[in-house]
DNA sequence: GACCCTCCCCTTAGGGGAGGGTC
DNA sequence: GACCCTCCCCTTAGGGGAGGGTC
């Protein structure tokens, strides 16, 4: 039977020579043969297959000290339950990373969405029919400091039927009654919006806020400007002979989980009107 | 502001103090305060939003030193193109993963459907009518050795639509002609299919086997058995008065990619048959 | 007493040499 | 001349202490 020289294994099987000595190192895969002198590896077919075995078993996310155990394994029951456990958890895996692929597109779009209007209409206020906000919302009017603030966060994550960590915190939507905004201090807000973009309506966890018709204003440097933007959409409001329902609602566009560049920042801010 | 001490800050982001003491040293996260005389690190706000940050590019798939390297990016464009591309790779990853399942599946249910199968009817030889066989296919009567095989293999992956390495060589399909097999050498194989389970029939990679009836047997002794057990289904064809088409297919069930131990190995050889 | 500090050692799966012998 | 050998050092993102000071 011939025999082949790690090199040449090496580049038959598209695998590094020093990755096959630290596997015959680990004893995962040994030489068919070793010449006591030169200390020379040879190989032959029986490591060809073991090669294909190794890399089988580390696609099913087994550490070469598992693989090594593997080999241990008799029962053909127990080696299906270990696929099979493979199986559970590449689904999880997959389903996880749809979650935050979705995550991203939501967060390019509305960031393209947003830039192209901005540099339609600037910052001037202006009216805008508004649909349905789906999310899971927190009281936040009794908040002390920041570290409630956060426990909040916590809280709504954990009823957040298809939470992941990605950007929850860029998707937030914080609510608040104007003279909150002015008041300009920490605890200026009454509630948070973790808004929810799947299907499941029925979800005890998810409110539905009817926006309707709004004035939305975005502005572009940061939270100082916010009582600035609420004092101009609050005129536009008057000129127009509108009446709003006494709260703000501010989203960050491009904010600091974007950016560090604080004057790239882009806020809208919306202000819900009562209908006619 | 309130400041936070290094374990109270951790619980309430859900991260280990040590983790925040190794963010500090690579500069990643900076404590706002850190007392000179005791060492003593304090948090305020900026880090609890820094936090989640970085967790936010550790899901972009970021290293902690890119991300270091990401606090620079002042442009909105990048920054978009590197979640673009992130959305790439996701994609890409969920693809790869998508394949490996459903190749476990395959392999799953096919050992489960033959290992039932077996119990039924041992190693006795039976008529069964087949479907076709959809695969890529080489022509293997000129190996001279194992490395030309696993040259052929190669190819074969290389030709294979939606090829991922996962248990390719597992579903292998050896055909040859009756000689060959009770030849018994290293050349003892006229082709190799890998089959494709896929829905791209239009591909000229790969090729259709109309098998049609068949004769099918099933061992559990190794290649060994190989030739005992084509004697064992020519008999049978005799008995039954059939003709076979020449060549005999040996598929293998449980191998060495799934165990270690041989006594558990189960190979189906199947005979196509002429129709009358 | 619970919390924080700075070392220091350890982990996975190899990759990249240096220095020297082998086919 | 191309190939192989054995050291030896290095990488990521921390985790687990020991020994000692702080709130």
């Amino acid at each position: 039977m011939k025999k082949y020289k790690i090199g040449e294994f090496a580049r038959i099987k598209n695998i590094d020579a020093q990755t096959l000595r630290y596997y015959d190192r680990l004893g995962l895969l040994t030489p068919s043969e070793v010449d006591a002198e030169t200390g020379y590896r040879y190989y032959t077919v029986d490591q060809f297959i073991q090669v294909d075995v190794i890399k089988f078993n580390k696609l099913l996310g087994l550490s070469l000290e598992e693989i090594l155990r593997q080999k241990q394994i008799k029962s053909l029951d127990v080696k299906l339950s270990v696929i099979e456990n493979q199986q559970v958890r590449l689904e999880e895996m997959i389903r996880q990373y749809n979650l935050v692929k979705e995550n991203l597109e939501e967060i390019v779009t509305s960031i393209r969405q947003a830039s192209e209007e901005f540099e339609l209409v600037g910052n001037k206020p202006r009216i805008k029919a508004m649909g349905d906000l789906m999310g899971v919302v927190s009281d936040c009017s009794h908040l002390e400091d920041w570290g409630d603030f956060e426990e909040k966060i916590k809280e709504l994550t954990l009823r957040y039927p298809e939470y992941y960590e990605v950007g929850h915190n860029h998707g937030l939507i914080f609510g608040g009654r104007f003279d909150l905004v002015f008041q300009q201090d920490d605890s200026y807000l009454d509630l948070i919006v973790m808004p929810y973009h799947g299907s499941k309506t029925d979800d005890p966890n998810i409110e539905c806020f009817h926006l309707g018709t709004c004035v939305v204003a975005y502005h572009q440097d940061g939270q100082e400007a916010q009582s600035l933007t609420l004092n101009r959409m609050l005129t536009f409001i008057e000129e127009n002979n509108l009446e709003s329902k006494g709260m703000v609602m501010v989203r960050s566009i491009v904010g600091s989980f974007i950016l560090s560049d604080h004057d790239a920042y882009l806020q809208e801010m919306i202000v819900p009107i009562k209908e006619m």
